[in-house]
DNA sequence: AATGTTTGACCGTAA
DNA sequence: TTTACGGTCAAACAT
């Protein structure tokens, strides 16, 4: 499996050696596309003449870096298989059980009608939600077992989402179009929990349930189960709220919980608030790491990498100059 | 009339 | 077997 195209959370951040390793323009840009941000040293390595004094620092500084890189990606790599083994392992916990696991799967007999079957074709754009500013959270495979025995695997996918308080109406703008089918109050929160199907089902097998956090009410956690077989319909207003409200497309918060601790990156804080919630049992070895990433120190060295990356990087302060200038056109 | 939402009832599962 | 709970259905209602 591609992890590094699969994991929720990919801060690998291009800093450092593979771009001096492989400074092919054409690996550059394609870098850059991916990741949406200017790599340093990206074509700029001909242009420059040094002193030898000078390339060992630079190399040294660059060594050091990307040893600094490897730790960061090895740690989120490792935080996303314990991620994965959790939910694989605990696929009831933290009220994440799908809804193929209620369905019996070999008797659909005894309900009032004969309920449709969900498409067991799980084809389609399985990254296509990444693309959007509501923040993956989690993104687990749960087992579902089928009528002859073997078992097919429902993508779930928790996403946490910051509205307006104010707002009751449960709505997560994530750029597909939902039909409501159900509303329930849950007994861990008094938030209701509404019960969402594509609204192009029954040939969209995604369903999604939506409710406040416990904690904070300004926080709404959807958790979509299965995967869209066709494309997003593009509508305008239905970009997510953190598009709308940053006007950018920076995401507003990420989370990371399955089964474990919930890991909140606020990105609209300055500084980028980071906060561990603990949620349900974790490994003790999951839970340091998660501190770990949580922790001051590791969050200013990551804010102070990527500023040095970012601002070290002159065609990105370049490109950066002229999109400001765009957009003051009168000035 | 068509479409989407609300909500009480029903069903399956687990304890 | 009973009970509690989450998930779903479908009639009623709203737009």
């Amino acid at each position: 499996m591609d992890t590094a195209r699969r994991s929720p959370v990919c801060l690998d951040l291009m800093v450092g050696l593979p771009m001096v390793r492989e400074p092919s323009p054409a690996r550059c840009a394609g870098m850059r596309a991916e990741a949406h941000i200017s790599s340093s040293a990206c074509g700029r390595a001909a242009s420059t003449t040094m002193t030898n004094g000078e390339a060992r620092i630079l190399e040294a500084k660059f060594t050091e870096v990307s040893e600094e890189n490897r730790r960061l990606t090895e740690m989120i790599g490792y935080l996303y298989a314990n991620n994965q083994n959790f939910g694989r392992q605990s696929p009831e916990g933290e009220g994440e059980q799908p809804a193929s696991t209620a369905a019996s799967p070999t008797s659909p007999v005894g309900k009032k009608r004969g309920r449709e079957s969900p498409d067991t074709s799980d084809s389609g754009d399985a990254n296509s939600d990444k693309k959007i500013n509501m923040v993956e959270a989690d993104h687990v495979d749960v087992e579902s077992p089928l009528s002859n025995g073997t078992c097919r695997r429902i993508k779930v996918k928790k996403v946490c989402t910051r509205i307006d308080p104010s707002d009751t109406s449960l709505v997560v703008k994530d750029g597909y179009q939902w039909r409501k089918y159900g509303q329930k109050v849950t007994r861990d929160n008094p938030s209701p929990r509404a019960y969402f199907r594509c609204a192009f089902a029954p040939s969209c097998p995604v369903k999604k349930k939506v409710q406040r956090s416990a904690e904070d009410s300004s926080v709404v956690e959807a958790t979509y189960e299965g995967e869209h077989n066709h494309p997003r319909p593009t509508r305008d207003g239905e970009l997510p709220s953190c598009a709308t409200q940053g006007g950018g497309s920076v995401p507003c918060s990420i989370s990371i919980n399955s089964s474990g601790p919930t890991i909140t990156l606020d990105l609209t804080k300055n500084g980028g608030g980071v906060q561990v919630v603990e949620a349900g049992e974790a490994q003790p070895d999951l839970k340091k790491v998660c501190r770990e990433v949580a922790s001051p120190e590791f969050r200013a060295a990551l804010v102070e990498q990527m500023a040095r990356e970012l601002t070290g990087d002159r065609k990105f302060t370049d490109a950066l100059a002229a999109a400001i200038l765009r957009k003051l056109p009168d000035y």
